[in-house]
Formats: C-alpha cells, sequence, structure tokens
DNA sequence: ATTTATTGATAGTAACGCTATTATTTTTGA
DNA sequence: TCAAAAATAATAGCGTTACTATCAATAAAT
C-alpha cells in the first residue's frame, strides 16, 4: 500500500487550478509550503505575497497556478479526501464482514493523521491540522452553489457516500445513512477541534479518541430493534 | 414566555464590544442592519463600510461600538446562543420526565427558527440563517484560545453543558455526553447546512428534520446494555 | 446655557487582492 | 546548438479593506 499510495496521483477538478501544481517544481513548491504556512499562520492571514516570499518566488507566479487562496484551500483539502478514500478503499475492500468493514471505515476517517507517509512534497499530518481547522471555510461561502455545481466537492461527497454504502452493508433499515455519514465526517472534524481548543465541550482526549466515541455512537443506531 | 423573551437582555461579554449597542439608537440599529447586511451578503463581504451606508452612518461610529466585524460576528452569535438558552430553560424547566426533558431540549437545539419573535430589533430567523452559515468563522482562528481564555464563548460553552446535563438524567451510565452534546448543536447546524446547498450529503429534508434525525440518535445511545 | 458625550466627515496609511506589462531565465525541439 | 517558445520574475499600479486620527457638528445632560 505504502507503494501504491506513493505513486498515487490525487484526481483533482481541473477547474480548481489553472495549471496543474503537479506539473512542475514550482507547482510542487506551492503546495508544499501553503501547507507550512496556512498551518504556521492560519487561512485567513495566509497570502499569496507572503508564500511568494518563502519559497523565494514571486506573487504573480503563484497567481498562475491558482486564481486566488480560496481555490488554493479547495486544492488542498480535495487532495486531503481523496487520499483518505485511497486509504479507505485499500484498507477495507478486503474485509468482508460488515460490521468489521464499517469499524475499519470509521476508524480512518476520524483518526488523527500522525506520521506523514512520506508523500513526495506533502505532509499529511499538518495537511490534516489544516482540514481540521480550515475546511468550514472552504464552503460557507457565498458561491458554495455554483461551485458546488462545479463539482469542486465531488470528491468529498464521494467519500461520505462510501460510507453510507458501509453503514447501509451493516443496516439496510436503518432510515438515516447519508445524515450519520456525514455526521461522521464532519463530527469527526469538530470533535478534535474541541479536543484542541474546547475541552469543556469534549469528552475526547488522547485516550478517549473520536473513533471510540463514533464506533459508540454509530453502532448503537444500527440492528437497532426500533429501525423500520 | 413571549413577555418575558421580549424584555429579556441577553447578557454579552462586554469586552466583546467597545460600547454596548443596546445603549443607543445607533447600536441598535448596527446589530439590527448588520443581521439583515451579512444574510444578504455573507460576512466574508460585510464590511462597516457597506453597514454604514445601509444605516446611513459613518464607518467611524461604527467601529466606536465594534472593534472590527470579526467581535460583532461574536456579539450576534453569543446573543443567538443565549436567546436559546432561555427557550431552552423556560420551555423545559417544568418537564419532570427525562426523557421527554431530553427530546424537547433536543429538538429547540435542532429546529429550524421559523418566526421571528418579534424581539425588538434583532430578527431571530435571519440570524438563526447566520449562525448556520457563519459560526463556526467565528472560532476556527488562531486567536480562538485567547478568544475562549477572554470569555467569549462562554454562553455557547454553557448551553452544551446544559444539554449534557440532560442527557446525563436520562442515562448517567453514558460515557461521552459531553461530546453528544456538542455533536447535537454543531451536527444540527451542519445538516441544516447540508439541506440547503448538499442535499446529498443528508437525509433530512422539510419532512425528515434535522431534529428527528438527532433524537433518533440519540436515544439510540442512551439506555444501552452496551454501556457501562 | 454650557459643558460633555455622541456622531459624522474627512483624510490618511498599510496591507490585501488582484491585473498588466515587460524583462529574464529555462526548456524544447529542429 | 541555436532559436523559438514557455515559464518565471520584477515592477508597477489600482481599487478595496481594515483600520486610526483629527476635527467639526449635534444632541443630551447638568
Amino acid at each position: 500500500m505504502e507503494r501504491i499510495l506513493q505513486d498515487l496521483k490525487v484526481n483533482i477538478h481541473n477547474n480548481i487550478y489553472l495549471k496543474d501544481p503537479e506539473s512542475s517544481n514550482l507547482g510542487k513548491k506551492i503546495v508544499e509550503f501553503s501547507i507550512l504556512l496556512i498551518d504556521e499562520i492560519g487561512f485567513d492571514s495566509f497570502t499569496f505575497k507572503k508564500l511568494g516570499e518563502k519559497i523565494g518566488s514571486n506573487e504573480s507566479s503563484i497567481y498562475r497556478y491558482f486564481e486566488n487562496k480560496h481555490k488554493l484551500l479547495l486544492y488542498l483539502t480535495s487532495w486531503y479526501w481523496g487520499w483518505l478514500e485511497y486509504q479507505l478503499v485499500f484498507t477495507t475492500n478486503s474485509i468482508s464482514d460488515p460490521s468489521e468493514k464499517l469499524r475499519k471505515t470509521i476508524e480512518i476517517v476520524t483518526r488523527t493523521t500522525k506520521e506523514d507517509s512520506s508523500f513526495s512534497h506533502i505532509n499529511e499530518v499538518l495537511l490534516n491540522k489544516i482540514v481540521i481547522n480550515e475546511y468550514s471555510k472552504s464552503y460557507l461561502t457565498k458561491e458554495v452553489d455554483k461551485e458546488n455545481k462545479e463539482g469542486y466537492f465531488s470528491i468529498y461527497k464521494r467519500l461520505v457516500n462510501r460510507i453510507k454504502d458501509v453503514i447501509l452493508e451493516v443496516d439496510i433499515r436503518y432510515p438515516f445513512p447519508t445524515s450519520l455519514a456525514s455526521t461522521i465526517t464532519e463530527g469527526a472534524l469538530h470533535q478534535h477541534f474541541l479536543k484542541d481548543h474546547f475541552s469543556s465541550l469534549t469528552d475526547c482526549d488522547e485516550k478517549t479518541t473520536p473513533t471510540i466515541y463514533f464506533i459508540d455512537l454509530v453502532f448503537n443506531s444500527l440492528n437497532n430493534q426500533k429501525n423500520g
């Protein structure tokens, strides 16, 4: 799997970028260092000018790859969800027992990324932190419907859909599989955020992980006689 | 209750504003029209200059009430959570049956605000929409820890804590009452957002409300023999 | 009626979010 | 290997944002 992941190129909707950042050294540096800089100063203070200074390149050159920092965030988060999706598919497709498969699925989606899988220039640990802290900002905009129609969120949607399918494999009669899938995905990010900044709003910590919480939550709702 | 709510003044941490907007006509106009304008153009495009034009007042005057638009958002969302908390307390404190109390609590927290309770100058219907679309932006910042220490999120935290207490009244042995409470609160906003913009990521719609989904989710987890 | 507080008007500044133009370097492919 | 093409860098510029400062005009309070 490690090898497969290393050779993998996440397929990102090509309207998100003006020029494919994977197609050049500068492009890769933009991606690599934008992750470091966004993690460091936050997306709100992040600018292409600062990024340019960081990589010894010019602001105007960065604009040839991405229209604006919003599109760059869409790129980074799409990459993250695509990467998670691959992990999900490769890890769970050999599991035949539906409950075991769901358990593993929840684990992959809700766990913290602990080590940089050395995927070339992309630091997945920091990218995971960025997704926790900034992902919501990519869709909480006035342009969300237009961008959704353009397909900018399709990888994320496909991921949530996969989770929904795994849920239904365990309990075909559960009435809210899609909402449960989106609750797990978004809720896990939220519990991680709370763990780091609002510990009084979560039971999760290093020991009681979001994974444990969500596995309990999900399996309590499935195969429950109340359904149907 | 209507009367009580009309006379109510939500108690907002006084470092959020420079001058209490409730203390003057201009202050009330700032609050009233900022809700309309943020709903109209979104928080990202919202500026004090535009608000000034809208209310026929000067940008610099608005700056005498709020340091910046971030603080104004904190004010509006704090007000919203305080208002919700009052509804919660007044509606549920007479309910003695814990399950019934929890059911009502979930309903209040997860439902859409349908009519403007004519609370003076504040349009709660639009404010509810603003909370759905913008609340995350108030805490997904680099300053969150400092602002949390200052107490800017205390109303929200108190609300989630109340929900946690109601959960524990139903099932004292449930191991994740705080996470469940924060999942309901944040998750409801998210499901409403999905319903409006990503219908393929939720089972909720006009008929199947977030309330129905969360009541099912919560009660499936409580009084479950697996606990303890 | 006059001090005091509030609001408005104007100006200014640094940074942001770009776009345009031209110069320089790097790549390529004939 | 040389010339054309492509990519990058440098510079400038423009409108807007996010303020701060100053001073004038009004309104409120004593």
